[in-house]
DNA sequence: GATGAATGAGCATTCATTCAT
DNA sequence: AATGAATGAATGCTCATTCAT
């Protein structure tokens, strides 16, 4: 048939988003197919062609979109000024609350990458790392006023957002910790690294230029 | 015809192996197809099922192989006693090298856990929470023993464990840094991460109470 | 939403017929999708179907209308009356400038009759019939008054509209001879070819009847 | 399934090549669906493209292969020398041979260049070009020994292959006439052509000069 | 152990067409 | 007269898999 009375572009387009999402978190992107994806909003494959132009395109815009929210969201949250360990507090509650709250996109942005042709992926990873660079700033600052104590600063803030964004893969809304107890235990995690070893405790750590000689060859039997 | 002239099973088996780490990695397991993998190693597609009953048992041969590994070099490098820290800085260096030496099977054992079946799945999730559990059992004896400080023990180790993992995503072997140095800056990272919070430096940090209600305004925005 | 400003029946209807003219002499009917036709008349789809019932319809209404407009042509042109060569000069004439002019029309109609459907079909043939005949008329009658010899008045006809129809093939306006200098190379060699073989120079020419047995073999040798 | 017994690569080959021309030059390179034609040879559609890659490149094989045994079988027939009539007695003799004979290749050969991607459009009338080279060649030829007398060679090239090659559009194997009937009245319409008008016979023509007059009159009519 | 030829289901995408607005 | 949103079937093509050779 032909339109069908009541039906409406906005309404349908944002079904397909959220449709979308899910199938995308659940299966990745290649293992979706867009009959499931057109079978879950309840439409024909072939009316998916009035939302996206392809496949890639609704990957892409999907992925671009929720980049544009969290880089708005973090500029919103980010207290402009004030001390790094106050900064990174801010940073670490915002970031823990977001992927909380958005954690199938958040995991489709870093899970479909690959999926990305080379020029959306190009966008994507510029917008990447200037999200990046707000925190290493952040570190950056700390270590120049002697809030933070960083062997490298840039292992740091890539070591920080693996840690929080490891979130979204195991985070379950009706888990035993709500959204507060999360950002307050990160914070105190990424705080404590941050701050750095208290070399006043003074005892004597296992030298660790010894371990990877054993490792090595307990390695090396378990590579052969 | 047959058997081609200078055609070996063990041989081909490796090369099957390797190149199907290479092409899962690089395009997910959905989307190789086994087509390429043939092509990859230069024989039939045909050819591929003298080596494996059908792809998902491909992939599972792959990703359980890979624990199987990790979990024998992980033994044979863990000192068996000894300090917390020790035992901690012993680990995460482990980890760190690991990580580093076969980062596209470990990558892989991360990203396909959701193309595996449901058996195939439970076996590996049941593998790595032993692994996990290694982590964790250091960290709660380390909170026993005074020498480290930390709000939730699971947190941490889902959080120390996302950190190191996280390397393979961004490692390349002609890098700035070496496996050494890694390991020194990760260590760091982690030891820091697990004594927690020297309340000795006493300022009043941002309550981390006050952040999300800052946040919830700025991501409500975002999201909507 | 409805009508657009400054929308015109009219000017639509003439925009969709040169666009598809241009279409379909270029890619064919069958390759000519409706989108992109609407897409070079500047409309959307569906409002394409306020000018045919459907792509046959158009096809046919195209095809139907030329032929209409060929016979009129050609009746006018025609002189009544005359000698043979000079009605076959004329219809030569008449047909060449036709043909120059209304290139891409003329082709689709040789090219796209197998893409009507039955009945449409026969309704073209048997306006083509009729024009074929009013050259075979003219054939006829000077074999009869004998200013033409021809083996075959029907294989003739088809000749000469073949040789004459294939013009637009390769006709281009920007081209090296006017339409007056095509008239005059074409009605010379149709009137040779009419008029038939000179038996006055009297050489022996190669015995047809030869000429087989030895394409023959190397037929057979190309095409086996 | 897997491999039919008694199934085999050239056979399949031969079964799809065959059924491709005549669905081909039935509905048009466009309109023939791979999976008319898998159904037409018998086998399933994905069984195709163990014989080409893609559609394209079906169709270019086809052409391609027709025009290396075209050309191929004309240097076989055409006399090496002799007479510039003897030997375009010889050329008109082949082409219709050829073309009675292999009528459906033939037409495809002409009708579907368009449907060729540039690259193979480019190959193909670079041979096209060749084969009316060589008879271009005999008609200079005759020209230059008084044998013919023709206004322009290239147009009555173009003239001759159009008349004979359109044989392909309308024969049926059950006809009225035998390839040695066709070639005796082709050869001598062409030769007729060829040898140009006979001026002896000295009648005032109509001047063709007056037919565009009134003909354009006429179309004007038309086209308008 | 390997090939080459096949299967049948599935893929993303495009098609002509419809019709409420 | 035109749009925008839909349909349902069809398209070219790829997939994992099979199996006689």
């Amino acid at each position: 048939m032909a339109r069908i009375a009541g039906s409406s572009g906005p309404r349908t387009e944002e079904a397909i988003r959220r449709a979308g999402l899910k199938l995308i978190a659940t299966h990745g992107y290649a293992a979706m197919s867009l009959r499931q994806l057109a079978a879950e909003v309840g439409i024909q494959q072939g009316s998916l062609y009035n939302y996206f132009r392809n496949k890639q395109e609704f990957l892409f815009d999907l992925i671009r979109g929720h980049m544009l929210d969290l880089h708005a969201a973090l500029d919103a949250a980010l207290l402009p000024e004030g001390s790094a360990e106050a900064r990174l507090t801010c940073f670490t509650a915002f970031h823990v609350a977001y992927h909380v709250a958005r954690a199938q996109e958040v995991f489709i942005c870093y899970s479909e990458l690959r999926s990305l042709e080379p020029d959306n992926l190009a966008a994507v990873v510029a917008m990447r790392r200037d999200y990046e660079r707000k925190l290493g700033d952040i570190l950056d600052h700390g270590c120049a006023t002697g809030e933070f104590r960083l062997a490298d600063t840039r292992m740091a803030t890539l070591a920080i957002l693996a840690m929080l964004s490891g979130i979204c893969t195991w985070y379950k809304p009706e888990g035993r910790l709500s959204t507060e107890g999360l950002q307050a235990i990160f914070t105190g995690m990424v705080l404590a690294l941050a701050r750095g070893e208290a070399p006043a405790r003074g005892e004597a750590v296992v030298d660790p230029a010894a371990v990877p000689a054993r490792r090595r060859g307990a390695l090396r039997a378990g590579v052969a």
